[in-house]
DNA sequence: GTACACCTTCCAGTCGGATAGAATGTCAAG
DNA sequence: CTTGACATTCTATCCGACTGGAAGGTGTAC
């Protein structure tokens, strides 16, 4: 099968398909007559299994040593479970402190709530987020540097 | 005070000072004779400001977009409270998130750890991490990626 | 013959939040 | 006078995981 339709059935992008082989994620497949890449179905799998290795929070790089290993014939449980062990912690660790960061931030929320707007004037204070004074932005941006301010559509990525 | 001072003062290190500056998260200060740039102890309100702000998990441009709203001489308590209303439910949904993920790598550890090593054969069926693995990981978003570390220093590259 | 989907390669850019380095200027102490 | 600690500017680089576009080749349908 061709690239489209790896990307079809996996949902994986053909264009991060090549990247996944330019990174060494993918083995170079073979080529058709015509130069288009030819997989089988086993690339079909070990795509999923990325995506899924990645939804598990690995990166790339992990998810590369763990099919590294296998590729050489190695058991490689131990590996995966050691990866996973110290990922696990990692994640304990941050779901920790991402807890913190919303106990605090739910303070100041609720904080906010009850405050008297009409207290909300000086300009340079805010009561909401601690101690601070301000000063206009001045918004100039150098070329190269952007911060584009958007004061809605807020979201991590 | 120039640059060096306040660096000392917040702990943001005078590289970082310029930087903010550049992308419009500070003001452009006054400047001394010889160029250096002068700072009044707004700044260092301002820089704690934007640490702490930070620490609460809101990004460079949130903080601008306060600050911005703020230099306009408007009320900024609505539009800080909305910010940390939407921002604490983004929060909330990333932590469930990575709960979910947190249980489901947990699942697999405790899977692996039990796992029989001489199983451990085919090549892209791995038993520890696959699509079988008692885990809905169809989380198919593809970019609202829900490994955004936090800045709090949590990392495991 | 031509429209269109699909494939190829390569190179650049994006996002956030900085950090690094080069080349140069300023200033006070010893 | 020199050293060194600061300051300035500029450009470049990093991380991860892509994504976009240009410029072209291939394959099939009408």
């Amino acid at each position: 099968m061709r690239i489209g339709e790896v990307a079809r059935e996996t949902g994986v992008p053909t264009k991060t398909i090549r990247y996944y082989e330019d990174i060494g994620l993918l083995p170079e497949p073979d080529r058709a007559d015509n130069g288009y890449r030819e997989y089988g179905s086993d690339t079909v799998d070990r795509l999923r299994f990325v995506r899924d290795a990645q939804a598990t929070g690995l990166s790339l790089t992990e998810i590369a040593s763990i099919l590294d290993l296998r590729g050489h014939g190695e058991t490689t449980c131990h590996h995966v479970l050691e990866l996973l062990e110290r990922h696990l912690s990692d994640l304990d660790r941050h779901i920790e402190t991402l807890h913190k960061t919303r106990d605090h931030l739910d303070a100041l929320t609720e904080r906010a709530r009850n405050l008297d707007p009409a207290e909300c004037t000086d300009p340079y204070r805010c009561q909401t987020i601690s101690e601070d004074a301000g000063n206009p932005v001045g918004k100039k941006r150098r070329q190269g540097a952007h911060l584009h301010l958007a004061p809605q559509g807020h979201s991590h990525h």
